[in-house]
DNA sequence: GCAAATATTTAGGGTAGCCTAAATATTAAT
DNA sequence: ATTAATATTTAGGCTACCCTAAATATTTGC
């Protein structure tokens, strides 16, 4: 059972690599820096981390995540994220203050925990920050989700998550005929209150506040 | 923050002190036996713990948890229950599958989560394994609920608790008029299937079976 | 291409845990 | 009351972390 030092690590290189080309090697700076520790203690981390196989380590080139690490990691994600949801929407956490606690959960070593969870919490996709949450396979869109008001005119996506519970912001989707999965694309921004007309599937026609558009997170079509 | 380890040692004390008199003291070779490890090690951690006030330690004597001890103690108990009764009845994990699972959890520190965490469980007071949660000022019944089927013939009785959410059995119990906090007494033991003859608050009589008798936790009256 | 700046590692040391073996205190037994 | 048995602590040592300061590599700027 790797320690929680050691998953705090992996955590860390793999965030700092996301985005980044695969086997991307992290610096010790940048990993102390990120870690808020020394780089003396990153780089004793780094020896022991090739030690026991989660990262490929040459000296003074950084450490990348092997695949046994991408997967450590991936899971801590994955952890992490379904406790944010949990912890907004089953005990009302606003989203600002689930990170804190979610990161002392993901250590919970459990992966039937972790299973009945993400049942309990009907399989979520999106944690509350609008990240995508990892399947049990460990696979995650390459895209972040971005939310409506971040989308530029004519420009085609795809909804596939929204950012609060509110059930009044889900009837006022569900009465627009906005779903997760619905097509759309920015007709246009409406002066002063920055509302969005926007198209759905190809043909309805819908405007929508910026205060929805907020919360509605999208995927450009590629 | 006191460390994980620390936090065992506590709530090990607090559980081998259970039921003796107030401020007990608990011999190293017991501790020692209870957390498999080394005497020396507890010896060892009694120093710590008695610097840190959470125990009265006279060498050679054992040690007692401290009023701060107590406090911490309790706090980690009533974390371990509340987790373990949203393991159980939310996540529905057996009964003896969750203490392994709390056992990390009791570890999470948020006092916010915890009293979130009550709430959404409607704030239980019995645990899957029919223990009492200590409430959110640490108070907690001493005797211990224990199952109707080991009540005795004419001893009276209350109802505290029913160990499976199960609806069904809430409803044959219902049915037949026992909720929580109903009083009862045995007034005889059926032949072959043990099944309870019980007279329910001082009048009615009911016949339970000896599988539905199990389930149901009462505390004896003083 | 070499010096200066920057990044990284090594050296040396600290704490919280854990361990075994040896020393010492306490308790029990005759 | 002394000895034998048992309980407890101390001594000495280990690992996984952490740190600062010094040494070494790499990169950058001219």
């Amino acid at each position: 059972m790797p320690s929680q030092s050691i998953e705090d690590y992996i955590k860390a290189i793999w965030t700092l690599s996301e985005g980044k080309e695969d086997r991307y090697a992290v610096s010790t700076n940048a990993l102390a820096s990120h870690l808020v520790t020394s780089q003396a203690s990153v780089s004793e981390m780094y020896k022991r981390l090739a030690e026991k196989e989660f990262i490929d380590y040459v000296p003074y080139r950084g450490g990348s995540l092997s695949p046994k690490g991408r997967q450590l990691a991936v899971s801590l994600i994955r952890k992490h994220r379904l406790w944010e949801v949990f912890l907004h929407e089953k005990l009302g956490f606003g989203w600002e203050e689930v990170h804190d606690i979610a990161e002392q959960l993901e250590h919970v070593h459990s992966q039937e925990l972790t299973k009945r969870l993400d049942a309990f919490l009907d399989h979520p996709s999106i944690d509350p920050h609008g990240d995508y949450i990892p399947d049990a396979d460990g696979n995650i869109p390459k895209q972040r989700a971005k939310p409506l008001t971040e989308l530029s005119i004519g420009v085609g996506a795809k909804v596939v998550g929204v950012l609060d519970s509110n059930s009044k912001l889900l009837s006022l989707l569900s009465q627009k005929g906005i779903a997760l999965g619905t097509s759309l694309c920015i007709q246009s921004v409406l002066p002063f209150d920055d509302s969005r007309v926007l198209t759905l599937n190809g043909n309805q026609s819908v405007e929508l506040s910026y205060k929805a558009c907020e919360l509605i997170l999208i995927q450009e079509n590629i």
